[in-house]
RNA sequence: GGUGGCGUAGUUCAGUUGGUUAGAAUAUCGGCCUGUCACGCCGAGGGUCGCGAGUUCGAGUCUCGUCGUCACCGCCA
């Protein structure tokens, strides 16, 4: 036994007690003729005394001790002279009687501490010991807290958890497959799956009725500080089920876990439709924390002389509250923020609101005060409100507005990481148009069934279409979605038809499918949660690396176990591969 | 694929207009210290200024390239 308990639970009640403890040793502060030292694990710190009446030679072997080592200590439990009432085991201390190193140390190339000195590169290469540290300890350990609330509350749902192969097989929708190659079946290739669709389905075929896993799923995509090449995700299935089902479903699992594990209650989740977030957010995933909603002023702000306005397709306008204080200098760097290439607005007109009720804008020369008070009527702005101001083709504006009017929610303080505003973004389209490849894309994915009273539109008007699909979102973050299934080959047929697969090219990569539906498919819908956002959310952070336990970096990379790396000569004959490097290295 | 930021002591960073021997904090090591808990005080060691070219009498500083890293755009059904 190498401890009799852990260093986060002896208190006054122990005095007197012999114990063992085993730790990391956190800190020796040497007084001279008595040192301290900080002993550390899972469960919290304890302190280690040594003075004039311990034994010489654990004095002594105290030289030996530094940051980091793995010790284990026996002593007796005493009260301490001195208390220190921040931490929980303050109270006490341990009159050490002997001490054994277990597990020697280097220095450490960062310090183990809450406020580590240690950058973002140094960390991730000593990952193990960077999981050392409190906080990202309480990271992982909400992560498992959440992923339990999941279960505990699709098991009670009767849903069936259920493990979906990870060698799976390469399909053309979608994002790039990861891929292995088969040592046994020379010149093929598995792939590694970018979600258990087909597979979840082929289980609602198989009667399972309600399916989850919490699973891993793989994109070979390029990455950002909320997307790794792998990550995981809280998929699930249900059969004989309209969309309304699933989403109360889901939104009381949601509301569940934010019970539960943040004991927070949020509201009923409203439906926006994905026309209405576009129009009035100008995003797919809005965040509600705020309002500064977008605002149509093509009407008001068009036929007045201005050029640039009345060449526009769309102007549009958002109202920032009590913002007129804004200065000259604030307003370029605004301007200057949205014609970054990452936005790529041309201009932004701005509008001051007076206290008297006069404007003062930065397109007076065009726009008389009773023009600029129509606007000001468009947007609903007050006096001491800014009203700013875009215009060009509708859908990029829309989103360039969007963009802006969360940076103003920024500037502004409006979006607070403990408030959470979640919704359901309903009715998106079904298709997009790609233009790279020119053709239609599939939204959702090629499974996704139209709402029933647009399946003519499918022959006339693809882009109209609109799907059973459905996000959830919650502060500006998709953390989830779904759709409604086909479940008949004929239309999923069409489907594919629409998609720009050739009948015998649907077959050969989901003729499994669409043979499964033939025989006595249930309808069926189903949705996915992002389980890394999720918790990133819950724990307030802006970026999934910091709630994985050993995350890649921005270009893939583990840099702890270097990889991805070379594989032998032999490995490579083994496979029946030859690489073919365009550029050398 | 693109845009931008960063790269200087073990670590986190500063380094002015291109100009003497590149600094601070912290960590480490040594000394002193009986109630510390971010212990304190005194002292010491520690640098391929990412790498490579170029401009210059002279480059941590300017230019180009390259590598690494971060954020974003494209991409991510």
């Amino acid at each position: 036994m190498y401890r009799t308990h852990t260093c986060g639970e002896l208190r006054i009640e122990n005095i007197g007690h012999e114990i063992i403890l085993a730790g990391w040793v956190q800190r020796i502060r040497d007084l001279g003729a008595m040192s301290f030292i900080d002993l550390r694990d899972r469960y919290g710190i304890t302190q280690l005394v040594v003075d004039e009446n311990t034994d010489e030679s654990i004095v002594s072997k105290l030289k030996e001790l530094g940051r980091e080592f793995v010790v284990q200590a026996k002593g007796v439990v005493r009260e301490r002279l001195s208390k220190n009432k921040n931490m929980p085991t303050g109270e006490i201390e341990i009159a050490l009687s002997e001490i054994k190193i277990l597990g020697p140390s280097k220095l450490p190339p960062f310090t183990i501490q809450d406020d580590t000195d240690g950058g973002d590169e140094l960390r991730m290469k000593y990952r193990y010991l960077d999981l050392r540290r409190n906080v990202v300890r309480e990271n992982l350990v909400l992560r498992a807290k959440m992923a339990h609330s999941v279960r505990t509350y699709l098991n009670s749902k009767d849903f069936i958890e259920t493990e979906t192969p990870v060698l799976i097989k390469s399909t053309p929708e979608g994002a790039r497959d990861f891929v292995v190659p088969s040592r046994m079946n020379t010149g093929e290739f598995y792939a590694l799956p970018q979600s258990p669709q087909v597979f979840k389905q082929l289980l609602m075929i198989a009667g399972f009725d309600r399916y989850y896993q919490i699973v891993k799923c793989f994109r070979d995509e390029d990455l950002r500080a909320d997307r790794q090449p792998e990550f995981t995700q809280i998929d699930c299935e249900m059969s004989f089920v309209e969309q309304k089902d699933v989403l109360e479903t889901f939104e009381g699992l949601t509301k569940y876990m934010f019970k539960k594990v943040l004991n927070i209650e949020v509201e009923d989740f409203p439906w926006m439709p994905y026309s209405e977030a576009m129009e009035k957010y100008g995003s797919d995933k809005p965040d509600t924390r705020f309002e500064m909603l977008l605002n149509d002023i093509s009407e008001v702000a068009k036929g007045k002389g201005f050029g640039v306005f009345d060449k526009a397709e769309y102007v549009g306008a958002i109202c920032a509250d009590e913002c007129s204080c804004y200065t000259r200098k604030q307003l370029d760097q605004l301007t200057d923020w949205v014609k970054r290439p990452q936005i790529g607005a041309k201009g932004l007109v701005y509008v001051k609101c007076n206290e008297d009720g006069s404007f003062k804008s930065s397109v007076d020369k065009f726009y008389s005060q009773e023009d600029l008070k129509q606007w000001a009527e468009a947007v609903g702005a007050k006096p001491h409100d800014l009203i700013l101001v875009m215009s060009g083709d509708k859908e990029k504006t829309l989103s360039a507005l969007g963009e802006l009017r969360l940076e103003m929610g920024n500037q502004l303080k409006l979006r607070k990481k403990n408030v959470f505003k979640p919704l359901w973004v309903v009715d998106f389209p079904l298709l997009e148009w790609n233009e790279e490849n020119n053709r239609f894309h599939a939204m959702h994915h090629p499974f996704t069934s139209p709402k029933p009273e647009d399946i003519a539109l499918l022959e006339t008007d693809p882009g109209k279409v609109r799907a059973n699909a459905y996000d959830l979102v919650i502060n500006g973050v998709e953390i989830g979605g779904g759709s409604v299934r086909i479940f008949n080959s004929e239309l999923q047929a069409k489907m594919f038809d629409k998609l720009g697969f050739t009948p015998e090219q649907a077959q050969a990569q989901f003729g499994f499918l669409m043979n499964a539906f033939k025989y006595g498919a249930p309808p069926h819908a189903g949705i996915a949660f992002g389980f890394d956002r999720l918790v990133s959310l819950f724990a307030g952070l802006e970026t999934i690396r910091d709630i994985i336990a050993f995350p890649k970096n921005n270009s893939g990379r583990d840099v702890m176990i270097d990889s991805p790396s070379d594989i032998s000569n032999e490995q490579l004959e083994e496979l029946n591969l030859k690489l073919d490097l365009k550029e050398n290295k």
